[in-house]
DNA sequence: CTGAAAGCGCTAACAT
DNA sequence: ATGTTAGCGCTTTCAG
């Protein structure tokens, strides 16, 4: 009962306060051979006594295997990457891995590089990078690498969301209940050049022969969303609005509602991710659902090929699904110029 | 460049196609002694050639660095636990600690003692168990563990907020208002009994000496809060209600106003979190501010001193804030039965 | 500056 | 059924 030294007690420890050899007692522990009843008593009692615990870094070093799975990632309180990590957790669980998080908020090369590397100190089977473009560098070739989310990428295995097709369909739907042109009000691109989200919206654009009016970028705060809701209201060409994801639609809402401009009476909104709050909105947000839960299952399943040496970097969509709620609707045909 | 098997190459590899020993190998990598320029040179260029990345496993167990802290949730995707989890990842990292998540979902015990074992394999300096009662009961007694938030536990360092001031501060803010009483929605408890918001609430009626009516059971889904919302809006009795989280508040707001029930003008809704989408929400929801960063990172100093051998599991109350915004006013003196 | 040797905790293979 | 031996990949003495 007494913890004899600093150092926690081994096999050895073990085997020796139980009276046998070393390799008897992980035959009592994983049940790999018959033991006799009174050395397993022993046995037993001696891992109770001294609160034995396997050491999982000898064990890998023995066996070769390693099944700690990191996941960089930039943001882990977004509701997105939330729900994706914990896909991840749960798709890993299940496989008897671990899963490590690493959160990369600093631009600075070098910090990526030591957060990264403390990381590869341990028995690691994989990572999984979350969104960040920046945290790739630092990895080295020969550790298996998938990627979650984020710009396509031809030289990683990717689990992707169809952001593009979600992008298109809004689109496509704002135009269908008649608006002339539909305006992206973006977050923050993951990447170089724009995201997948805003293509879309333009590529439904330019198929319905429209004008696509230049992006506006709001931050990921909910509260740029309302500011720029704010700024809008007394625009009345925008009719009809596309947001990078909910929480800045319900800014946008909400500014609009601030300057007395009505949704969907005089502006439509829609949003992207189907957050849990969106039905709950007022007006309920029509908005693009995504499966972050098993964005996140796939991008483990992914990073398992590659773990088993496939060669092909594989890319997976998920597909998107449009919810309608209340939040978009036909323009106002006496158009929309309204004071508070 | 081709790699001879399936096998990855290791430091003895390295040292032989660099034609140095094994010990001079990592010396280049780690720059931990001067070597010669050709040596390096040769090192180099073998680490690049055959791929290598040093093993964590062997690493962890020569150097019996124990620096992975496991976080033990019950759920990662809520705002206040992934806002937790982070405060906890950043103070980690700081202290080139990693973070390792593990999600208990399930209420099986056997299913529990499985992942926790799996995790304490690795080289676990110590455990934050959050929120979740159920997992401790697998935690052997020899490692290092604090509690972040959950029910008072006298056995355990503990993080806790200060939920039972909170709650009290809230409702004497409506009590104050003028409301005859406090009604309590609460989300479902961590532990056995009533949690502390409750308890704070109630023990604000007390002092008040108003009658404290029965708690109002609510699930995590904000759903549950709108059709409660629905259900009380008839009930004239009900002027002043306090939630257990922003969510429900939002749910309950959403089913009053459905019912034509008008927030704050016919009855007041506080929440409890301050969600990022808290002042967004219309009428802003006065709820009660928790810093769930600080909470982690001070879970993390407790962990550290529990590891460093300190006695008395200490415990610590962040300090919680009112934050008035719209959703509570005065309660309509004309009574509120209102038909929509 | 460099190499030889030992050992971390565990398991697999081989003897008994 | 049980003990003995060897070795996983790395780092840390210790010699030279």
């Amino acid at each position: 009962m007494t913890r004899n030294s600093g150092r926690p007690a081994s096999l050895a420890d073990v085997a020796r306060l139980a009276r046998v050899s070393v390799p008897t007692a992980p035959r009592v522990i994983t049940r790999s051979a018959r033991v006799s009843e009174d050395k397993v008593e022993r046995v037993e009692a001696a891992i109770i006594a001294l609160g034995y615990r396997p050491n999982g870094a000898a064990r890998a070093l023995v066996s070769g295997i390693q099944n700690i799975v990191v996941v960089l990632a930039s943001n882990t309180t977004y509701y997105g990457y939330a729900a994706t990590i914990r896909g991840i957790e749960e798709a890993a669980r299940a496989a008897e891995h671990l899963v490590m998080i690493v959160v990369i908020e600093s631009e600075d090369e070098a910090h990526v590089r030591d957060a990264v590397r403390l990381a590869l100190s341990q028995p690691v089977a994989g990572v999984i990078v979350l969104k960040s473009d920046r945290a790739g560098v630092a990895l080295p070739a020969t550790i298996p690498v998938a990627v979650a989310s984020g710009s396509p990428d031809e030289t990683h295995a990717q689990a992707l969301i169809d952001e593009f097709a979600g992008g298109r369909a809004t689109t496509e739907y704002l135009l269908t209940l008649g608006h002339r042109t539909v305006h992206h009000v973006s977050v923050p691109p993951s990447g170089v050049g724009e995201d997948e989200r805003t293509r879309g919206s333009r590529a439904a654009l330019v198929s319905a022969d429209t004008d696509a009016p230049p992006v506006i970028p709001a931050s990921w705060d909910p509260g740029s969303g309302r500011r720029i809701g704010s700024a809008i209201a007394r625009r009345a060409d925008m009719t009809g609005t596309l947001c990078g994801n909910d929480e800045i639609a319900m800014g946008i809402v909400r500014g609009l509602t601030d300057e007395g401009v009505d949704v969907p009476g005089k502006v439509s909104v829609v949003g992207f991710d189907d957050h849990p709050l969106a039905g709950l909105w007022r007006p309920g947000l029509t908005t693009v659902n995504q499966d972050f839960p098993a964005l996140g299952r796939r991008a483990y399943m992914l990073l398992t090929e590659v773990m088993a040496g496939r060669q092909e970097p594989d890319s997976t969509r998920e597909p998107t699904r449009l919810i309608v709620r209340e939040s978009a609707a036909p323009p106002s045909p006496r158009g929309r110029r309204h004071l508070p």
